[in-house]
RNA sequence: GGGCGAUUAGCUCAGUUGGUUAGAGCGCUACAUUGACACUGUAGAGGUCGGAAGUUCGAAUCUUCUAUCGCCCA
């Protein structure tokens, strides 16, 4: 971009592609714009502000949550650098271990390759070659999003140091006796053929049948005992049945055996209390190998584990499955049940089934050999820190959850039977024991010997998600120690969805207390789901999710972020339709055409940009008297920027947008930019002239800023307009404007009453269907001394905004032919000579005196009140006596005025 | 079964410690098109705040019960 000074003004038509074009990331990335320093914060003394990016997955594209998280994201750091912090904001992507694995699996198969021809090494030279080909898609895409992260830094969780700080971290666990190998049922996905941890299993609502089905007893010809599953081909693999010690249904036979239907085996009659009287017949089969609560029952009986589901989900037995899928199988022994006259009966039973979060088939059961972090540990200091509030929740309710996973917490299974990951450090010698070590040569060395071979298996791709905030800023090992760290650490704000507070947001707080001992952030901001018109989630498969893209090649990036924060409410669903970005385009139009306005102004009174710039610069708010307006619009400027900055503080990011869209649209542009019009059309001063044009552009920069971090593009753009900044310059790293408590109680103002006034005459016009091209004569009763000066003074304002003659008056005699109205105390009369109809007017006063004469016998009846007069508080009092009179002086007036019309 | 959240205008939602004649955006109605803006302006219609009971001088706001919907965990 070359750079030469901004045209005074601003092109005639707003359009988003040519200002977003401008200012894209890579002109803000290479002016270093984004960078954080810690140097900074040690030389200037500077407070560090950091905010780690939920690493997309590198398979993804962009999406609309994307675009709501990545936005609140920025717009926390672009606030916290404008009010004077070193902000760093930490970007990155994480390798998805079976999500990834899967895609280049997928590739593979299209040219008839299986990752098992091409063996490990040359697989995962395939992967990285993906990797390297598509994997940057969804951080291209996040750039047009406008997001001010220091890409430097960007990190990719198979990276070097990442990788070397998760075999460190899975070094110290082990050594620290907080990882374990050992044999347990576990989730098992068998399309991606890996296990899973809890938090990977999806449950869903299913309809399936209950199979009664009898076993009949050895010893008892005759005699059945009655079970019910919804498993009916684990039957093969049963190895007991179970009652409850205190059934005396079935206190009888416990210890008989019973024999398996289709099977063929003898199995026991046990008692265990695990068994509920209530379900089915209250006779359980026990099935250890396919159910974890069965493999439980059967440890504590000692009873064998009969597996008959393989891995790919297709049965293993020897009685004439074997081979068939695990649900025709299901089919299979229903007949073959049946017709061997085992089948009692079958009932529909929905319950909840649990599926692979990834491939979406139906989880199994399956016994295997399994790493795993044990987590009650890790989970108790992890609590503290919340319960205690060090770190905090927004909204806080999400607490709740997090306290009950960590309160009933289960040891987190952190291997997976993949080849795309972290390779779990861990060899074994040839008499099957293990050795933990960072190398191979340093197991050899704890082994004292080479002959080991590695484990097969990878680790879940969230144990090293879970060192995010460590690893973002450079730890690898429990020595590690930087600038970095020590500056940037413990983070700020992490902004992420509810849905993986389990996945990440609770691991990373105990993976930071324990590695770094501290917390890994202060503050976490959950934000919404967006969902769309119709509320359901956004999915591919249903095709309800917009493109990000298309919607902000449509509208603009800048429209497509302020409608997204504008909608969507802390801790609420957000339901989402492309067409409710014309809010946002809506608003970006009305910034843009405003300041236009305001630089035509500004041409009018400055012969060039240094003339302006001098002014401008030597320009103090604090200055301007004797106008009414501009006083008035500082008073509302600093409110506003006082619930600003408390809405920042409270993490209300929706209050922040709908506080600045609506003073800038009502208060500045609606009311101020109007009197700015007359004012300058009339007989000012060169010099006051000139004063309330930097008062406007004050204003108007000051909202820009208070902006910008919502709308980065439109409000440097402008920004480079008011004053000759050269493009290496960037609002972004203006100060935000900060409130003056001066001038907020400037905002009570009778420019309130002069507003009210000119309200009142377009109602009147409009209801009396007052044409638009004439100029009604107005008449002015004030009802104060203070009232007839102001009003008198400002004349020229009513009758401009209201399209009328205005006249004050003091004669007593309601005007004929008039429609009259009372605005706080003072009187008004539209004079409508042949367009106005007495009954017309006649009944709008009676019609107002109703409703006003309520309203006065409902305060009298609350001040009347001796309970509230003794408990209400003094102010509150106060205030009903200043509505009550207000309202009495307003009724006596339409009275007497109603009084007029009819003599 | 346990927990959390929602229920306010036709639609989507604000309403932060109880003190408003309950607000916004979109939609709707009427009027306005040469001086920033029709991606606009001005005016207007529209709600007994899911239901019931209670606390209170006073409840959209607090309590209890209840209905409907959604999410999470068993």
């Amino acid at each position: 971009m070359t750079d030469h000074a901004q045209p005074f003004n601003l092109e005639n038509r707003y359009n988003h592609h040519d200002v977003e074009e401008r200012w894209r990331s890579s002109h803000w990335e290479a002016l270093g714009v984004f960078h954080a320093e810690s140097s900074r914060v040690k030389e200037s003394g500077k407070a560090p502000y950091t905010v780690l990016m939920p690493p997309p997955n590198v398979t993804g594209s962009l999406t609309l949550g994307h675009v709501l998280n990545h936005t609140l994201q920025d717009i926390f750091i672009r606030y916290s650098r404008m009010t004077g912090k070193e902000a760093l904001w930490l970007p990155g992507t994480d390798h998805a271990g079976i999500a990834t694995q899967t895609v280049v699996e997928r590739k593979l198969k299209k040219e008839g390759v299986t990752r098992h021809d091409l063996g490990r090494k040359e697989f995962l030279g395939h992967v990285w070659q993906w990797r390297d080909e598509y994997g940057g898609l969804i951080l291209k895409q996040l750039r047009r999003l406008g997001i001010s992260c220091d890409w430097r830094r960007n990190l990719f969780t198979m990276d070097e140091s990442a990788s070397t700080a998760v075999i460190n971290a899975f070094i110290t666990l082990y050594r620290d006796g907080l990882i374990y190998r050992g044999t347990r049922i576990i989730n098992w996905c068998p399309v991606s053929q890996t296990a899973l941890s809890d938090e990977e299993v999806i449950m869903k609502s299913r309809r399936d049948k209950l199979v009664y089905v009898q076993y009949q007893l050895v010893n008892h010809p005759g005699r059945f005992i009655t079970i019910a599953t919804v498993r009916p081909e684990t039957i093969l693999a049963d190895v007991a049945i179970a009652v409850n010690p205190n059934d005396p249904r079935y206190s009888d036979l416990v210890g008989q055996l019973a024999i398996v239907p289709v099977a063929g085996r003898h199995i026991p009659v046990i008692a265990d209390d695990y068994v509920d009287t209530e379900f089915g017949t209250g006779a359980l089969k026990i099935t250890p190998a396919h159910d974890p609560n069965d493999y439980e029952v059967a440890k504590r009986h000692n009873l064998p584990v009969i597996s008959v589901v393989g891995k790919d989900g297709k049965m293993t037995d020897t009685f004439g499955y074997g081979g068939m899928d695990r649900f025709d199988a299901r089919e299979k022994i229903l007949k073959d049940l049946e017709e061997s006259g085992n089948l009692v009966r079958v009932e529909e039973y929905e319950h909840n089934v649990g599926y692979s979060e990834r491939a979406d088939v139906v989880v199994e059961p399956y016994l295997s050999e399994q790493w795993f972090v044990r987590m009650e540990p890790l989970a108790e200091r992890a609590l503290k820190v919340v319960n205690d509030g060090e770190i905090r929740f927004h909204p806080p309710h999400w607490i709740n959850t997090y306290r009950h996973w960590m309160e009933n917490i289960r040891d987190w299974c952190i291997s997976r039977q993949l080849w795309w990951g972290h390779r779990i450090p861990a060899w074994y010698d040839p008499e099957g024991r293990v050795w933990v070590a960072s190398t191979f040569e340093e197991a050899c060395h704890l082994a004292g010997t080479d002959k080991l071979v590695q484990d097969d298996d990878v680790l879940d791709t969230w144990f090293s998600s879970w060192l995010w905030p460590l690893t973002t800023l450079g730890w690898t090992d429990m020595q590690s120690d930087n600038d970095d760290l020590r500056t940037f650490y413990p983070t700020d704000t992490l902004v992420t969805g509810p849905d993986i507070i389990f996945f990440w947001v609770a691991r990373m707080i105990m993976a930071g207390l324990y590695f770094k001992g501290d917390v890994p952030f202060r503050d976490v901001y959950l934000t919404s789901i967006i969902r769309d018109m119709k509320g359901r989630k956004l999915s591919k498969s249903l095709g309800n999710s917009p493109d990000p893209l298309k919607v902000i090649d449509t509208y603009g990036t800048d429209a497509l972020r302020f409608t997204i924060i504008y909608i969507a409410p802390l801790g609420q669903d957000v339901l989402f339709g492309e067409e409710k970005c014309e809010l946002g385009r809506n608003f970006a139009t009305k910034i843009w055409n405003a300041s236009r306005l305001v630089f035509m102004q500004r041409e009018k009174y400055f012969t060039d940009q240094d003339d302006f710039a001098t002014a401008y610069r030597q320009f103090d708010p604090r200055s301007v008297t004797s106008d009414l307006a501009g006083e008035w619009l500082l008073g509302s400027f600093n409110a506003m920027l006082e619930r600003y900055h408390g809405a920042f503080a409270q993490f209300r990011v929706n209050d922040i947008v709908k506080n600045v869209y609506e003073f800038f649209w009502g208060d500045y542009c609606d009311w101020y930019l109007e009197t700015l019009k007359v004012r300058l059309s009339g007989s000012l001063s060169a010099e006051d002239a000139r004063r309330t044009v930097c008062l406007a552009v004050h204003v108007l920069e000051g909202t820009l800023k208070a902006l910008h971090p919502v709308m980065p593009f439109i409000t440097d753009e402008i920004w480079h307009h008011i004053l000759p900044r050269t493009s290496s310059e960037s609002i972004a790293l203006d100060q935000m404007p900060s409130s003056d408590p001066d001038l907020c109680g400037m905002a009570e103002s009778g420019f309130l009453l002069i507003q009210k006034v000119v309200t009142e005459v377009r109602s009147l016009r409009s209801l009396f269907g007052v044409p638009h091209n004439i100029e009604a004569a107005l008449l002015l009763r004030p009802g104060s001394d203070a009232a007839q000066a102001l009003l008198q003074e400002n004349l020229p304002l009513v009758a401009a905004l209201g399209q009328c003659r205005p006249e004050l008056i003091q004669s007593m005699e309601r005007p004929k032919h008039a429609a009259g109205s009372v605005v706080d105390g003072n009187e008004l009369f539209v004079l409508l000579e042949g367009l106005i109809s007495f009954d017309k007017e006649r009944s709008r006063l009676q019609k107002e005196i109703s409703n006003i004469s309520a309203y006065v016998v409902s305060i009298r009846k609350k001040l009347s009140n001796p309970g509230f007069a003794d408990n209400a508080p003094e102010e509150v009092i106060a205030k009903e006596h200043e509505k009550l009179r207000d309202a009495e002086v307003n009724l006596e007036k339409l009275q007497s005025n109603l009084a007029v019309l009819g003599e």
